[in-house]
DNA sequence: GCTTGGCACTCCAGATGCCTGAGTGCCAGG
DNA sequence: CCTGGCACTCAGGCATCTGGAGTGCCAAGC
């Protein structure tokens, strides 16, 4: 059987659907393509492509349209990577060399994503996992109150406060700092915590070196801080078309949790782009909606995630490139810094 | 003329239509609010209302819908100050105690406003030019390249890096650190720049520590990084209602930049509410939506700001009230950090 | 002079019914 | 295996109708 011309039509049932959001029929797509047969072969082949459960039609003697499985066996056979354009490359390069600062990296990767696929753009700060340790500064705002101040090989800088039950002079200050800058730079955060957990001062309580080394600890390994999240382009979501409650509203609502954020970014290796279909996801809600993401970060093991969040009626080789792009220009950015 | 009853009724309808979200007519007013009279009578003061411009009817034979100039009477002379409750005081005081950071803290309470007013909720970092400078800290990262950390009176963070012409050894680095803090340390943000500027160095081009000054006057008094701003919430917009592409968009797109939600906020002195309604705005298409916002701050000075978005059509004194309730518990916090 | 009941009028919203066009499935012939 | 033809289905648009909620105005009453 012509099982070549089959998939070519569900190639093209995705591509007019996705275009028109209209369900496609037979002699649309003859018209539209260059399939050179006609439309009764055309319903013919779709009617294989029903029975495999590739395509659904929403009532009797409506068009066809796509279904989850149809948008999988399409990313995964059907896609050819469609690179961006010279023009593109240079507009994110021009866009994210003007960043310096990682705060910066990462709004401009938001923006230019969310622009770039005019959709819901996701990027998540480099984990603190996969971060080594640069540098502590304690800082004295009064003599009984620290700030911390760690800075992370990624670039990530973090900050806490802490409460001393006791004054602590400069001297002590000063040695404080040289500890635990010895103890700890350049080791990667499991290691660090492990070297503070050691300190022989450590295990004396509420004496200042233990209360700082405790909440150094507490930083380190506190999961609620490691899952930083920046979400744009929201705006888009109104090009989501029809059924504001129904899809819209849960895309936001999961846009406010970090956690359920990360979940959809899910773990990707670097330079892998995942797509996520539908009910592929682990939210119910979010059965109408995709996620394209990939890891970003010098290595294979990614040190972050970014992704956009979109309908499953989505562009997915643009999307799939432009998060592939910003992905690799970001894992740039970071392993020269 | 009985004026008052004619204020009781547009009260009423301001009421109900919050409460229901549809123009409301004079028979339900009279039923669900005890005016003593009887429909007619009503008739006739809403007419009256409707000639003041105070309430529209959408068509013919519909009830009656507040205006913005409805509203705005509403706000100013209608609404008694409804204190929280103390199991809401108790409940925002546990809720905001445990944070401690400045980061924290501003998460918390936009979290904090969007729960409790049921909408978008909008809180401002404090600005730079109500801080001083409080410490800066300078961190090598290669001999090359600094971190530069500028810690603030109000709790704020801002990191920048910078590249070097040449490398700075050790000593230099320390000199440099001792240096710029004498300048600085303890001056307002105003103070801070000119200090920086007429440092003897600062003549000379190129040298590290030029470097380092002009990309610290840079940092302080550049105004793009001084307006962050959080948003949270956003899932309330799904309550707005009808009107998809009209009334949310806007909203989205309005959020995503700063310096708009910067203008919606305004400028309001710490403590007093300051409602904006409808076409009161600056932006044409924000005419369907209200902000209720405060300053918060130890003094009169507000040193930021925070409020809530929402359609016209919302719950004003409750908004004010929790408004005002978080202002003031941010300021407290503020005041002792 | 304000209030009130009555009454005629308006007009939206929802229900009903009809019709058209797009699209399908199937069959018989090439 | 492809193709043209044909009967069938059904959503969506359009017109029509009706009920009900609401109004404005007027004349009578307190």
């Amino acid at each position: 059987m012509h099982d070549e011309r089959r998939l070519a039509v569900l190639r093209a049932i995705v591509q007019d659907y996705v275009a028109t959001r209209e369900p496609v029929g037979s002699r649309a797509l003859v018209e539209r393509h260059g399939l050179g047969v006609s439309p009764a072969t055309v319903r013919n082949d779709m009617a294989a492509l029903e029975d495999e459960g590739l395509i659904a039609q929403p009532h009797t003697s409506a068009g066809r349209v796509p279904t989850d499985k149809g948008y999988r066996l399409f990313v995964d056979r059907l896609t050819t990577v469609k690179p961006m354009s010279t023009a593109e490359r240079r507009a994110i390069a021009s866009f994210m060399e003007e960043a310096h600062d990682l705060d910066d990296v990462v709004r401009r990767s938001v923006r230019l994503l969310a622009q770039l696929t005019q959709q819901v753009a996701i990027v998540q700060y480099p984990t603190l996992a996969s971060s080594t340790v640069r540098h502590i500064e304690v800082v004295a705002l009064t003599d009984t109150r620290l700030l911390l101040v760690l800075i992370l090989s990624t670039g990530r800088v973090e900050q806490r406060l802490v409460e001393l039950p006791d004054p602590l002079d400069d001297d002590a200050l000063a040695d404080l700092r040289t500890s635990l800058n010895r103890a700890v730079t350049g080791e990667t955060i499991g290691a660090a915590v492990t070297a503070l957990a050691d300190l022989p001062e450590q295990g004396l309580h509420r004496t200042p070196v233990a209360v700082v080394t405790a909440a150094l600890i507490e930083a380190m390994s506190n999961h609620r801080s490691d899952q930083r999240v920046v979400v744009g382009g929201t705006s888009n979501l109104a090009r989501f078309g029809d059924g504001f409650e129904s899809t819209v509203k849960p895309i936001l609502e999961a846009l406010e949790e970090q956690v359920v954020l990360l979940k959809l970014l899910g773990e990707a290796s670097s330079g892998a782009v995942t797509v996520r279909i539908g009910h592929e996801g682990p939210y119910e809600e979010l059965s109408g909606t995709s996620v394209v993401a990939s890891g970003y970060g010098p290595g294979v093991h990614p040190i972050g995630a970014l992704g956009v969040v979109g309908p499953t009626r989505m562009d997915y080789p643009g999307s799939m490139a432009a998060v592939h792009a910003v992905a690799r220009y970001v894992s740039g950015i970071l392993e020269d810094s």
